[in-house]
DNA sequence: TGTTTGAATAATGAATGCATTTTGAGTCGG
DNA sequence: CCGACTCAAAATGCATTCATTATTCAAACA
């Protein structure tokens, strides 16, 4: 046996060789993180040899992963032209999101029947922590913490289908939550709908959850759509 | 700039092997239906020389073809050990159903907002010919107009990301299906949905339809998952 | 001057090659 | 007899190479 303890710090700054999971998998995290906090540009081509010389790979193993990101919509593969950062339209959000709620709504349904107190617990404490980010006034903060709680109702589903699609989906939501801003207003109403959220959780209510976090989902849509009226003759790249 | 030209639509009426699809695309199709049929039993190895040699392509599109699969979840990938057809375990089903159950619902949902009445005529006459097949008994003619209703209303739901989703988790319910079959009750049962399925669609009533596909859909499971109860034991072959 | 043509260049898609890792038969030792 | 070890054979992951296909850009043409 080789010594094999390559230290893999799962931060790896940028361009560090990875060993411990096989390449393309690492490649599609970096790739998708790349996406989605805009790092790659919307409709611009995906700069394969430079990626492949970025993380010091062979095309073969980055090919795999852009297959892995054209399902998840991030990329748009064009047969012998290659892969292309895909835009951020009116009619992508508005068929991602409803998708998203129904998800969600599942996700909160089914972590009320099989969330332990603990979880709950848990879950408070990051509300909690999201409200001092709200107070300060801390997007990225809050934005983090949001997250977090997302994923702990998510974990508490108990659904490694459900998980699987919703991530899928989170990465380009997320990607639409990096490019449009939330007015002081709408944020203010996100916290709100966190309450309930954080109240129904605790009293173990399916339906209500559900359905709140099916119209929190909701209104998120309307701020990102909002600001695509206004931008989206900005965003246009060379079309793919 | 670049001309921008569409394709001037070459007739393809479909099917047709063009040269214009990447061959993992079509590799991926071929394998997920041998994986769907069972010509590839849950809980082998998947062949990967053989299927190179089958197919006369080489393993790099093949292996492409495996890591699309694998987020399907029809295969598991293993480091260093390769891809193996996923099993159709009770956790795996009692995964999928619910999450298609969600996909479904809204599918019924946004389908009574935006479907027209010719295509309302289109699900009609395929329910007449399921009828049709279901008094002759033929399952196989029953079950692939059915999955024709499924996709009409789907496809009237105007949501490409809902349907991309939806065929991604259909095929893990077809697979399920495939191994599992129906009592003449459940089938009475289930084509009295479909009366039900027809009516609401007609009415363009979308909370019903949502309801009753989602019921529809809890009753499918119930008999897979009663035959896996009998069967789970013979399922078994090398585990991944 | 603006458009079209076509050869040179760059990119993609797929096949092949190579270094590691896993597998498994055969051997040894307890 | 059973388990641990050894080493050859096979399979895997990735790099490299090769054949096609796009793209570019300058020259020819209207």
């Amino acid at each position: 046996m080789t010594p094999e303890d390559q230290t893999s710090s799962l931060s790896d700054g940028k361009g560090e060789v990875f060993r411990r999971r096989s390449l393309h998998e690492e490649l599609t995290e970096a790739i998708r993180e790349l996406i989605v906090v805009g790092d790659l540009l919307p409709g611009t081509r995906v700069p394969e040899k430079e990626l492949c010389a970025l993380y010091s790979v062979s095309r073969t193993p980055l090919r795999e992963a852009l297959k892995v990101l054209a399902i998840d919509g991030l990329v748009n593969l064009e047969p012998n032209r290659g892969a292309w950062v895909s835009k951020i339209t009116k009619e992508d959000i508005d068929d991602v999101f409803p998708v998203m709620g129904a998800l969600e709504a599942l996700s909160g349904e089914l972590a009320c029947k099989h969330i332990s107190d603990a979880e709950i617990g848990n879950v408070r404490r990051l509300h909690r922590e999201m409200l001092k980010y709200f107070e300060q006034r801390d997007l990225e903060g809050y934005f983090a913490v949001n997250q977090q709680i997302h994923e702990a109702i998510l974990s508490a589903a108990r659904n490694k289908t459900l998980t699987a699609q919703y991530n899928s989906l989170a990465a380009r939501v997320r990607r639409a939550r990096y490019v449009a801003n939330m007015t002081m207003d709408r944020w203010t109403q996100a916290t709100e709908e966190h309450e309930q959220i954080m109240t129904f959780l605790e009293r173990r209510d399916g339906g209500r959850l559900s359905a709140i976090l099916k119209k929190h989902l909701e209104n998120k849509l309307e701020t990102v759509r909002q600001w695509l009226d206004d931008n989206e003759e900005a965003e246009d790249a060379k079309a793919p």
